[in-house]
DNA sequence: GTACTCATCATTTTT
DNA sequence: TGATGAGTAC
């Protein structure tokens, strides 16, 4: 992260000992050291609820550390009477370091963490009051839809009408809500509310059962907990004195109703009288940080009222702007500006910035995706060539993943380093969720969920008859299914020899549950994992190239585990404050924690340190680029259609969070901003052709430079055909290439041949040609006529048994 | 129990 | 265009 200007005191304090920092702590004067206004008002404020909105690159994370190490240094708050929220531990680990380097060591007792964190820490010592044990599983977004496609098969649900996704995020949206089940169902106005109701309650049913919570119920539990059982939350109303929360723009209901019960004053409750006549608790101290201009999460749930009704929610609430933006140029804010001012019903607000004009922005109309990634290639070529800037330093931003392609194509081609951030994820990989998968089950055995994704994996003969056999044994005899197995004799009509295969199975995770018992390290546990279940074995005998990749990953999962059992500083569950008493060791549970609530950090390239070396260029999605900054951005796709996206055209609310998207775009620039579009675009297969963004006419139309028109591209045609990239000369345009298009022309020979195949007669050393495959040696031939099987060797392909009445194969 | 083919269907995703 | 899931045939 970069720092727009210096502070003398800083640089004494941020890279000193800690000894020294420790002792004496920061002065006044070093803390609000190169703070404008408005921002040392945030940092010293006192006593009623503080709002704080920050425009993008304002400084917030800046004043919130501050503020932290004021509240510590010079109101001598005691670091564990503080609870600071963020949403990513990205940010909870970079804020809590910045605080430690202006106050010492003992900020480490303070919860900087997310909400989801917090809540895991609570619950692991409260949930039992609730009847779960306190080694719970915690489901990703995978789990659960695991479990809920389980679920709606359990009630018969045509998975036509009901799919898990659409049932899940219904589900979700009543949690956020902090509706129950029971409520739910009660509240059901339809016959499909009802179905959604009856899955949503045999869901939580089933995660009752496997011991285990999903990330919305991480938040409602806690709310409901505290609802439950107020000396719980008087207990840590008692403790946090100082709350803060980071992004409060994303927050959703039931987060809200979490800060609220930790920070409401009791005395202005309505209908809990009771509770305030008990409790004389003065409530904490709130600061809450945001900006509503960049809540673009409202789809999954964020509630940009949270911020805009602030005031209303928190009786005698104060606010402070950040306007002035110490990260861009003015033409990018006034660009910023404009766009953002086409939302209704937002709090005004003007960045601006004393860095100067800089340059106009660029503006470039394409004729199709691929010559706008050109275009972006050799734009950044040319940028880089004159020494401006190294690629490290640019970003190109687009609204969905399926953009990325053309520009990886792009520069695959033109050699240029680049890293798609996003996309698929490190632990959303197979091999990497069945690894976790047998973690999970060794520390919470009634996790059905992780059970049964690993019983067959590898394959070890325990089949879908099997699994019914023991699931019917387990609902006749009201066991977990881990339960069932270890009792698998008891279960009639399984097969002797998947008996013997379930009981293989079972000695095996024993096994490994004694060593989780003993306590040994995660890595120790996890290589254990890998070597005795014999999925490395078979990764390794494999010869697809993929399954070495895969064998990469989970070391590199293995070393991840390493890291985290040699690192002294516990998992994310312990409670810094029992951590620095020395009590405990972080065991597989806390890695599975760690792992859990942990995204892919890191994923984002850093700045390469020497001078030599150029970097690789960024590439994301828009949502991705939230809180980052790069010098040189590039905005692409801007089309009526891709963004804004086609599914929020018609509906005001979701167009202005578009533009909210596309002001997040736009004030991620540093010094240059670059806007495209295509005005054709082939998605799925068909081009489409896409009129510009409306967002473009929002721009002020003296900012932009356009390189190229559409006027100039219908006025003469195509230009670059004769100074273009060679891969663009002499195709035809994207409506004629489509008929000429390998596969259509693959479709047609297919079709041609269907009719009068012939079973081709094969020998051994015959030459062949498969449709797909390629030339091949037919290695030998089994079977006649009808059932005729050839292995059939393709080289690079590898050998095929291909059934030749089906096979596309023709005899040379 | 596994391996293939076919049909289907496509945002964004801090946890 | 491509990835994913369901169904079928062995």
């Amino acid at each position: 992260m970069s720092t727009p200007f210096t502070l003398p005191g800083l640089d004494r304090l941020e890279g000193a000992e800690e000894p020294r920092t420790t002792r004496r702590g920061p002065t006044r004067e070093e803390l609000l050291e190169g703070l404008n206004e408005p921002q040392r008002a945030a940092v010293v404020h006192e006593g009623a609820p503080l709002l704080v909105v920050a425009g993008a690159g304002s400084g917030k994370t800046r004043v919130l550390t501050r503020r932290i190490a004021w509240l510590i240094s010079q109101r001598k708050a005691h670091p564990g009477s503080i609870l600071a929220i963020t949403f990513t531990n990205k940010a909870a680990a970079e804020m809590k370091e910045r605080v430690e380097d202006l106050v010492g060591k003992r900020a480490r007792i303070m919860w900087v963490s997310t909400f989801h964190s917090a809540c895991v820490r609570i619950l692991r010592k409260e949930i039992d009051k609730f009847g779960y044990k306190s080694n719970f599983s915690i489901y990703d977004a995978a789990d659960q839809k695991r479990l809920m496609t389980l679920v709606c098969r359990d009630l018969d649900l045509d998975p036509k009408r009901y799919q898990p996704n659409a049932v899940l995020h219904w589900v979700s949206n009543h949690k956020n809500e902090l509706r129950d089940a029971e409520e739910a169902t009660k509240d059901a106005q339809n016959k499909l509310e009802e179905t959604y109701a009856a899955a949503y309650t045999l869901y939580q049913r089933r995660l009752r059962e496997a011991n285990a919570l999903d990330f919305d119920d991480l938040i409602m539990m806690t709310v409901h907990l505290f609802q439950a059982f107020p000396e719980v939350r008087e207990t840590y109303r008692r403790r946090f004195r100082h709350v803060l929360v980071d992004e409060y723009q994303d927050t959703n209901h039931a987060q809200y109703a979490l800060i609220h019960q930790l920070c409401a004053d009791p005395m202005e409750e309505t209908g809990s009288l009771e509770d305030a006549a008990a409790e004389r608790v003065e409530p904490a101290e709130l600061m809450v940080v945001g900006d509503a201009d960049q809540s673009i999460y409202a789809f999954r749930g964020a509630n940009i009222r949270n911020i805009l009704d602030f005031e209303q929610d928190f009786p005698n609430a104060t606010s402070i702007l950040l306007e002035q933006n110490y990260r861009s140029t003015q033409t990018i804010l006034t660009a910023a500006n404009s766009v953002i001012g086409h939302n209704k019903g937002r709090k005004p607000k003007r960045l601006w910035s004393d860095a100067g004009d800089g340059e106009r922005i660029v503006g470039y109309v394409a004729d199709d995706e691929h010559d706008e990634a050109r275009f972006v290639s050799e734009e950044i070529d040319k940028l880089v060539d004159e020494g401006e800037v190294r690629a490290a330093d640019v970003a190109v931003f687009y609204r969905t993943n399926a953009q990325s392609r053309v520009f990886e194509e792009v520069f695959i081609r033109t050699g240029q380093p680049y890293k798609v951030v996003g996309g698929v994820r490190f632990y959303e990989r197979r091999e990497i969720r069945d690894a976790l998968a047998y973690l999970r089950m060794l520390v919470n055995p009634a996790d059905q969920v992780s059970l049964r994704r690993i019983l067959n994996t590898p394959k070890r003969g325990i089949g879908d008859r099997a699994v019914e056999c023991v699931q019917a044994l387990a609902e006749r005899e009201r066991l977990t299914f881990w339960e069932a197995l270890r009792r698998a004799g008891d279960a009639p009509g399984l097969a002797t020899r998947s008996l013997t295969n379930i009981r293989g199975f079972v000695a095996l995770v024993e096994e490994l549950q004694s060593m989780v018992e003993a306590g040994e390290r995660a890595d120790v546990i996890l290589e254990s994992v890998l070597a005795r279940s014999g999925y490395l074995a078979e990764l390794e005998a494999s010869d697809d190239p993929q399954d070495e990749t895969r064998i990469e990953n989970l070391a590199e999962l293995v070393a991840v585990a390493r890291e985290f059992s040699d690192d002294p500083v516990a998992g994310p569950s312990a409670d810094p404050a029992d951590v620095d008493a020395g009590t405990v060791a972080p065991g597989l549970g806390d890695f599975l924690e760690r792992v859990a609530l942990v995204a892919d950090t890191d994923q984002i390239p850093d700045a390469p340190d020497d001078e030599q070396s150029d970097g690789v260029v960024t590439l994301m999605t828009l949502h991705t680029a939230k809180g980052l900054e790069f010098p040189v951005v590039f905005l692409t796709g801007l089309e009526d259609g891709v963004f804004p996206h086609a599914r929020s055209l018609g509906d005001q609310p979701e167009l202005e969070e578009e533009r909210r998207l596309a002001y997040v775009g736009v004030t991620r620039a540093q010094q240059r901003l670059y806007i495209s579009r295509a005005v054709v675009r082939s998605a799925w297969g068909a081009p489409s052709h896409n009129p510009g963004s409306r967002f473009l006419d929002e721009l002020p139309v003296d900012l932009v430079d356009w390189r190229r028109t559409e006027a100039a591209q219908t006025r003469w045609g195509r230009p670059d055909l004769a100074s273009g990239s060679p891969a663009r000369m002499g195709q035809p345009t994207s409506a004629g290439r489509r008929n000429f298009s390998s596969a259509a022309l693959r479709a047609d020979a297919a079709a041609k041949a269907k009719p009068a195949r012939a079973i081709p007669s094969l020998e051994p050393g015959d030459r062949v040609l498969h449709d797909s495959f390629g030339m091949g040696t037919v290695v030998s031939v089994e079977g006649a006529a009808d059932k005729a099987v050839a292995s059939i060797d393709f080289g690079s392909e590898g050998v095929k048994r291909l059934l030749l009445r089906y096979a596309p194969v023709e005899k040379l």
